[in-house]
Order: C-alpha cells, then structure tokens, then sequence
RNA sequence: GGGCCUGUAGCUCAGUUUGGAUGCAAACGAGCCAAAAAGAGUAGGUGGCUUCUAACCACAAGGUCGAGGGUUCGAAUCCCUUCAGGCCCA
C-alpha cells in the first residue's frame, strides 16, 4: 500500500473510532486544505452532518477534534477544528524517513506497481501512412501512446506495442503516378520517405482536377490491388523509403513497436471475412457493396466491401484484430487513435460484438484531439502540414545553441547528443502536458519554448539534483530529521505522492496527470535548491539528510520522466 | 438538423471524473454585518549570479472561470437553457 493510503486508511480509522462517525463515509471527506497553515489533509465531513444533527459544522468539529487521541507512532502529529473542517497534520519526521526509506530502497522502480497482474495489452499506436509525411500529429499520438505503454508496463502489465501503417490505397496510387509521371521514377540520393510524401502532396495540389490523371491512378489503384509485377517493384521501393524514415524517427522518439502490421497484409482476410459474414447474414448487400446496418445501434452503416468488390479500411480491421489477438494472445487492446474516429470505434466495438470477434469487450479507443494550425486542419493533400522533421530541426538548432552557451567545452558530439535529448524531450513534453481532450493548435513559438513549464525545466530540476549529488564527496545516508522547514516539508509530501498518481494516470490513461506532477515537484525542488543548502549545510547531519532528500528526489523525477518517455541527461 | 469535445488572466494551459475554507451571533429556521481568498506558464514591470548550474528563484500587476438560470450549508466543478469554436454523422 503506498503512503497516501495509508495516511487515509489511519485517520479513517481514527475518526470511524468515534460513535458520532462510526457509519459515515469518511473517505469521501477527504481535502486538501487550501493553505498548509490548515494542515496536510483534511475531512469536511461536520458540513454533512450539521443538518442531521442540527449544530452547526464549527461545533460538530470542535466535538470531534476534542475526542480524537492521537496515538504515539502515529503518521499524523496534531489534529485541529478550524471553520468546520477537521485538518490533520503530518507528523514529518516519521513520513520522511518511510519516505526516503521507500524511494532509497526501491529506486527506479519507485512508484510502480503490480496492480496491472502481468494482464497482456497491446497498445497500438503511431500508424502513420506510407507515401505520405510524418507530421506533427503523428508525434502527439506517438508520445502519447509510448507514455501510456510505460505507465502500463510500470504498472505490471505486459505491453505490445503495434503499429498499423496505411502502406496501400489511392494515396499511395498518387504518390507512385507522381513518381512516374512527373519525376519519370528519379530517385533523389537522400530523404526519400520525406521526398514522396511531397510527390503525393504535389500530385493532390496540381492534379485533382484532371480526370485524365484521376482515371490513371485510378489504374495504378487497380494494378496494385491485382499485385501487378512493374508497380508491386515501384510500390515497395517507394514504400520502404518511408518505413526507413519512420525507422528512424521512431528511434529518435524512443519507441521500439514488437510488431508492425500492414494494410496490404490483412487485405485479403478482409475480403474473405467479408464474404463469410454475408454469407452468416451478419452482413447485407446494397447496391453492390456489402454492409452491415448499424442502424438500430444508432451507429449508421458499416461498409466492408465497395460495389467494385474492394476492401475498405473497416474490413481491414476485422481482420487486423484477428491477427493482432491471435499473435499476442492478449487481454485488451488499446487502439491510440485521434478524436475524428470516435463514431467509427464506436462502430467498429459494436461490429465486433456482433461477429464474436475476439476484440469484443477487449478493446478500447483512447481518444486525443487533433492538432492543427492557425489556418484550420492540416491536410497533407493541400501540402499545409507541419512535419515532424522541421518542427525538430528547428528545435534541435535552437537547444544547440543554447546547450554550446554552457557548455563550450563539451565535443561536438556530446553536445548534440545533449540537444538531442532536451529538444526531443521538450517536444514531447508540449505534447502531453495537456489534457488529451483538447484541441491542439499548433504555435511554433509555443512549441519551441524552454523555459517555464517545459520538458528543459524538469531536465534541469535533474541536473541540478545530480550536480548536488556529484560534488558531495563524503556523505553518509540520513532519513532523519525531527525539525524539517517548510521547504524540506513539501517535498517530502510531494515525493510521497508519487505512487498515487502512476495509479491515477493509469486508471485515466492520463499521461498529463504525470506531467502536472513532474512540473510541480521540479518547481517544490527548485525553491528548496535556492532555500536550503545542501553542501553548506550548518551541520553534518543536516547536510547528509538534504543529500539525502536530494537523491530521492532525483530518484523521483527520473521515474516520473522516464514515464513520459522524458530522458534525463546527467548535466546540461 | 443530430452526436461528441472544448470555452478559466493579453496569449498557452492546470484544476472539473470525487462540489468545500476564514465576519458576528445564534443554534439549523433564520437574522445581522460584510464585498472578504481562483492556480501555473508566457508576454510586459521590478529585484536576485565572487554562493550546490540564472534553461532558476522572488516580488508586484493581470480574472464577469463564455452567458443565463437551477440544485446545495457551499458551484469553475453537478443539472437545465443558450452562445461561440473544433470534430464526426446526415
């Protein structure tokens, strides 16, 4: 049980001690006092019960507070009536040293858990098309679904991590007539992921209008779903330049998926599917295509087949999920997918409910908001899309310059290394440290921001702990201190909530919730690093514990950033 | 037209899932007095590096919590209506 459980469960008891309470729900009472002259923790539970028992809240409290004895070992030091409520003060001197004793023991797994109980889960995440460009939507999604494997994994889970790339289909047909027609299959000598995802922009931009051109891909299309030999070479030429691009971002990212599934691979499944559905009247026919009718769900129609007897992405689904809970064997499967999908999920769950499939009931949508610019929507077919390359290189340019301004001495590579880890870490933290459900409009100053409440801070609260850390010689671990400041205090209490919020992200799927902690943790160390000395401590035994304090610390945020899929340079 | 999401300081956002903080007096019915206390970052203002890294800290300033109603001892938070923006369906 972690401490803020436990903190709870004894005052409950305490109060559930006293006649008055005994029946009452004590947990539900619980507040934080908005001022720490109130207290640590408080329970407002004299306001319900001044009506039943006709006094007013003040006394009801003042009764209780007066029959509360606070026994010897306890986690609290002192209880008080104050308005009403009943405020609970900690008793810090044994809290810091379970606390420290707990993080200096468990270290990096501090905060985790196995309430997951080894469940298998695949969390499917990424997928973006190949042919078209990596942008910056991709890289919310990407960031949310790394964190969201890492708080499941931590949380002892088993995670898979998937990714179904788009790789056929009239997109790809108009990158391939552009390479042919326009570019007469030229290759250029680098970045060619990135380079035919402009092919397909420019094709949609110059060309949507021309039938003559439409009919043509309409070919290409059709060549393709048939594995024609000439285009099938072009396609996985072309196809591969973007899944080496991928490759590579999402190594940068830090993301490594078990699995990549393909929509060219669960074609034919889909169309078999289809097939056998209409044949157990699952599904219907109109006019030509086949379909099933969602309509009494309230759910419209769901199409499998187009009337040229094509599959559609709906099908492809059917059949990815057959694969993805047969070569996983797993438990549930998370699918990280963007708002605009949401009816179709919902579509899709009721599809599998109704076929048996081994997705019902096992799989979930977790849905984020779009990110688009100033301008309105990105759209790769208007080439208005901000790519994930450029927002980088962007960042990359500007942490350089910053991390040289420090560190002039360092090699080229170490500080590009360095950049690396603070641009990419601050792109990811602007990624996630808002909530999921809202709209994100994409701002390149925002964006490229490092100071305040920002990835960069929370390296930096690290660094710091870590530079405390490295030029402390001689130094001997003390988890105890009988007199902390108000400082020492609150970074004790928040390093004990740690645990508690893993479980909340997790119970959520809340990576944000994370991100609010690290922020506030990095900026309680912060005052603490200007307030209290470590290394000038006025005492031996004071200067071990703050080293001490100040390991844990670094402890925690390491985790809680590593969560994020944050990395924590040593210095910077 | 229908469904979902969002609206909090100039700008970008936490907080909403689980409602909670400071007058008197009285004893739950009210009354009297009172105008009282909403969190960051950022931009702009001020101060702090011979000190454990200033990617930091401190101070001041900035608010009809979209609007209106309701429930409640108490509402940014719950309910209803309405406006604005986004997404999806038709």
């Amino acid at each position: 049980m972690n401490l803020t459980k436990k903190i709870k469960k004894e005052i409950t008891l305490l109060l559930k001690g006293i006649d008055l309470l005994k029946d009452e729900k004590i947990e539900e009472t619980f507040e934080k006092p908005p001022q720490p002259e109130f207290g640590d923790l408080a329970s407002n539970i004299s306001f319900s019960l001044s009506k039943k028992l006709k006094k007013s809240p003040q006394d009801i409290a003042n009764e209780i507070v007066k029959k509360i004895k606070i026994p010897k070992d306890s986690l609290m030091s002192k209880v008080e009536a104050k308005a009403g409520y009943i405020n609970f003060f900690f008793n810090y001197s044994k809290i810091t040293r379970v606390v420290l004793r707990k993080i200096l023991k468990e270290k990096d797994s501090y905060g985790s858990s196995d309430i997951g109980k080894k469940k298998r889960i695949m969390v499917e995440f990424a997928h973006p098309n190949t042919h078209k460009g990596f942008h910056i939507g991709h890289l919310r999604n990407i960031s949310i679904g790394e964190s969201i494997s890492r708080i499941l994994e931590f949380t002892g889970h088993k995670v898979f991590r998937t990714n179904y790339q788009g790789d056929i289909g009239p997109h790809v047909a108009k990158a391939l007539w552009g390479f042919i027609n326009l570019y007469k299959c030229k290759t250029p000598e680098e970045n060619k992921g990135e380079w035919i995802g402009e092919v397909y922009a420019q094709v949609n931009k110059k060309f949507s209008d021309d039938e003559r051109v439409n009919r043509e891909v309409r070919e290409i299309n059709n060549k393709l779903y048939a594995r024609d030999k000439e285009i099938v070479k072009l396609w996985k030429m072309t196809r591969k330049w973007s899944l080496d691009d991928f490759d590579k971002i999402y190594k940068e990212l830090g993301t490594k998926f078990d699995k990549f599934y393909f929509e060219s691979e669960v074609e034919k499944r889909a169309v078999e599917i289809s097939k056998e559905l209409l044949k157990r009247g699952v599904a219907r026919l109109s006019e030509g295509a086949i379909i099933i009718d969602l309509s009494k769900y309230d759910l419209g129609i769901f199409l499998l087949l187009t009337s040229e007897g094509n599959p559609v992405y709906e099908s492809k689904d059917l059949a990815l999920a057959e694969r993805e809970f047969g070569d996983f064997k797993i438990d549930r499967c998370i699918h990280v997918v963007g708002s605009e999908q949401k009816l179709y999920f919902q579509q899709l769950f009721k599809v599998f409910e109704l076929i048996g499939s081994s997705g019902a009931g096992k799989s979930y949508h977790l849905v984020y908001e779009l990110v688009t610019l100033k301008t309105g929507k990105m759209s790769s077919r208007l080439g208005t899309v901000v790519l994930y390359t450029q927002l980088r290189d962007k960042i990359l340019k500007k942490v350089l310059k910053e991390v040289e301004k420090r560190n002039p001495r360092m090699s080229m590579k170490k500080k590009q290394e360095l950049a690396k880890k603070i641009g990419i870490g601050a792109l990811k933290y602007g990624m996630l440290s808002m909530s999921c459900d809202k709209l994100l409009v994409f701002d390149w100053k925002e964006a490229l921001r490092l100071e305040g409440n920002t990835g960069p801070y929370l390296q930096y609260a690290h660094t710091r702990c870590n530079g405390i850390l490295n030029k402390a010689k001689k130094w001997k671990i003390n988890i105890k201190n009988e007199n902390l400041v108000e400082s020492e205090k609150n970074l004790v209490k928040k390093l004990a909530e740690f645990p508690d919020l893993v479980e909340k992200a997790l119970i959520d799927f809340r990576p944000h919730y994370l991100c609010n902690y690290a922020y506030e943790l990095a900026t309680i160390f912060s005052e603490f690093y200007h307030v209290c000395p470590v290394l000038k401590a006025e005492t031996e035994e004071l200067r071990n514990f703050r080293l001490t304090l100040v390991k844990a610390t670094k402890t925690t945020l390491k985790n809680c950033l590593n969560l994020l899929g944050i990395e924590t340079p040593e210095r910077m």
